[in-house]
DNA sequence: TCTTGTTAGTTACAAAATCAACTATTAATT
DNA sequence: AATTAATAGTTGATTTTGTAACTAACAAGA
């Protein structure tokens, strides 16, 4: 089993960020699992909640470029487990504004703790430049952060 | 939607990894969706054939961390589309050596070809040390590459 | 040889993701 | 006002994945 060809699968950054991704989920999709039945879509929603308090699920999924049928889905699930409450927006009637209930305060403050927890330890194995860096070239291919143009800082107009 | 709650989402790693993953990912997809029909483990099952020659669907599932069920599925189907060649173990009847046909090879070739200039175009938005070290830590969190001890490194010379 | 255990790979069934079509409501156009 | 288009969210059909159980082949020990 040796190679024949030098192209690197393991460089690959489409590769090997999917692999990444995978493997760093690992333990906390553990947990969420385990400890709620959650599923991905399910404490993504939750999570969005915890911190901005109120939002549509339109918003969550502008947000977290999650398709409207998983959150749709994630929603009812969240809300028949009662973390989570629904009101219709009198202004707008198709849209509902949705919002943790204690319960689902609780649930999200417990994985918040834990997401903390395991974000420091994948984060301790680099030194905080490093890490610093990494999460602004992930924010860069994810289309979260705006590229920082080379060109355009150096013309000066930026 | 102001935020209440200072956890950022967006720096969380396994989120971010998954975002990044997924929309670098994007582009590749189509390509090899649109032009083979194939499925993201065939060309992943197609590229370790086309890198390494012949490999059991065993030896793909170790290097690449794919369940062995999505290997034989994979190879199922490239095999029903002529990509791959099977041939039993005649040592180990329970194993079977796969190979790319003519055709697996020329499919291989065009979509290394379009992943490696993807890669580049990925890669362009960073320095080269910043890829590289961008690389180092994906391989890192992905269980690629053994933990460097920093304390090791990073405690004589700056 | 005859269990017993292990391994390579497949298959069956359940869970989840995807995509299209749908309802209800609002906005825009005539 | 009536018609058409657009939007928020849901539902259903199909595809894909995940999990467990399975077959076939080999291996080791009694």
């Amino acid at each position: 089993m040796t190679e024949k060809d030098d192209f690197s699968l393991q460089d690959f950054l489409p590769f090997l960020l999917n692999r990444a991704a995978e493997e760093s989920s690992l333990a906390f999709q553990a947990h969420y699992k385990n400890r709620y039945g959650m599923l991905r879509n399910e404490w993504r929603v939750l999570f969005h909640l915890g911190i901005f308090g109120q939002m549509t699920a339109k918003e969550i999924g502008e947000r977290a470029k999650i398709h409207k049928t998983k959150i749709s889905r994630a929603v009812a699930k969240l809300a028949a487990r009662r973390f989570v409450s629904r009101s219709r927006d009198e202004k707008d009637r198709r849209s509902e504004h949705l919002r943790l209930t204690p319960a689902g305060e609780a649930a999200y403050r417990d994985l918040r703790s834990q997401a903390q927890t395991y974000d420091a330890q994948l984060a301790q194995r680099f030194t905080p430049q490093e890490v610093a860096l990494l999460r602004h070239m992930l924010r860069q291919l994810a289309g979260i952060e705006a590229p920082r143009s080379h060109d355009a800082e150096h013309r000066g107009d930026g």
